[in-house]
DNA sequence: TTATTATTTAGAATAATTCTTGATAAAAAT
DNA sequence: ATTTTTATCAAGAATTATTCTAAATAATAA
């Protein structure tokens, strides 16, 4: 199950007019039981056990959707297809090299990435990421 | 000018009997010369003012073989095309949202990316990444 | 000198994502 | 209730960064 405290779709407001659609709600509920980071296209499979005649394509439109309202996150690490993220507590993550899975890793307290970087003035930071890239426990082992 | 101390490709061993060529040579050149992060386009576009005859694809080999060989760091920020970074010293990337620019930006000292994380128990972490998005100076202005 | 290996090049292929278009559906206005 | 507007969906085409393929060239090793 997702840490993320939000599990109920109904109490996301999409903003701008946006409607809580059925293809919508599927997929971020297949995202809230979801602990690995799927692809775009690994949701596609998964929402399709339940709505069949669902599109690649609108999956793509629901996932920014989600991304835009703040109910999901986006993980973008290096050049592989996206992933996405029902976890909205601070966290990092953690990227095999081996078998490209992606593990959320906690933040030391006070070790705020937003206080280990020198911002250059007049820039507004908004958002702060730190990934870690190596082996994972399974692929480190062999 | 790049503060990478590491000006001289003559020093730099591409190792597993890679060869230095004129190619990688001027490709290593431009990314010294070059403050900005450029993507393999740019790079490309650049080396063909010394040398008309290169392509594209050599670029794209040229840049790989010289990230392999660690003489340049590869930078990637959400979906968009690679960016290439002559500074080897340790630091962050702040990505302007509004004009896609790369700023390399300082860690602040004792933060390192490495204390800030809690790596999972057997895991091997390697690389650590610190990436800031928003607005750069000029953007943030207007 | 011959054999091997690495490199370059042009263009084809791949793959993730976005765009386009027409159809459908919900909400707002009349 | 009917019309109008706006949002959404689906299928497939288009885009784009990147990788792959294959043939030619060049450097190195035997």
């Amino acid at each position: 199950m997702s840490k993320n405290p939000l599990k109920n779709i109904e109490s996301i407001n999409l903003g701008g007019g946006h409607r809580m659609t059925p293809q919508r709600r599927l997929v971020f509920d297949v995202l809230m039981k979801s602990q690995d980071h799927p692809t775009a296209a690994e949701v596609f499979m998964r929402v399709k056990n339940s709505m069949d005649s669902i599109s690649l394509a609108t999956v793509y439109n629901c996932l920014d959707t989600l991304v835009s309202a703040g109910a999901i996150k986006q993980v973008n690490l290096d050049r592989e297809p996206s992933r996405y993220c029902g976890n909205l507590e601070p966290h990092a993550h953690f990227h095999c090299e081996s078998c490209s899975s992606v593990l959320d890793i906690e933040l030391n307290e006070g070790a705020e990435a937003s206080k280990s970087v020198i911002i250059p003035k007049g820039a507004k930071a908004e958002k702060f990421e730190v990934a870690v890239r190596g082996k994972c426990p399974k692929c480190a082992r062999q």
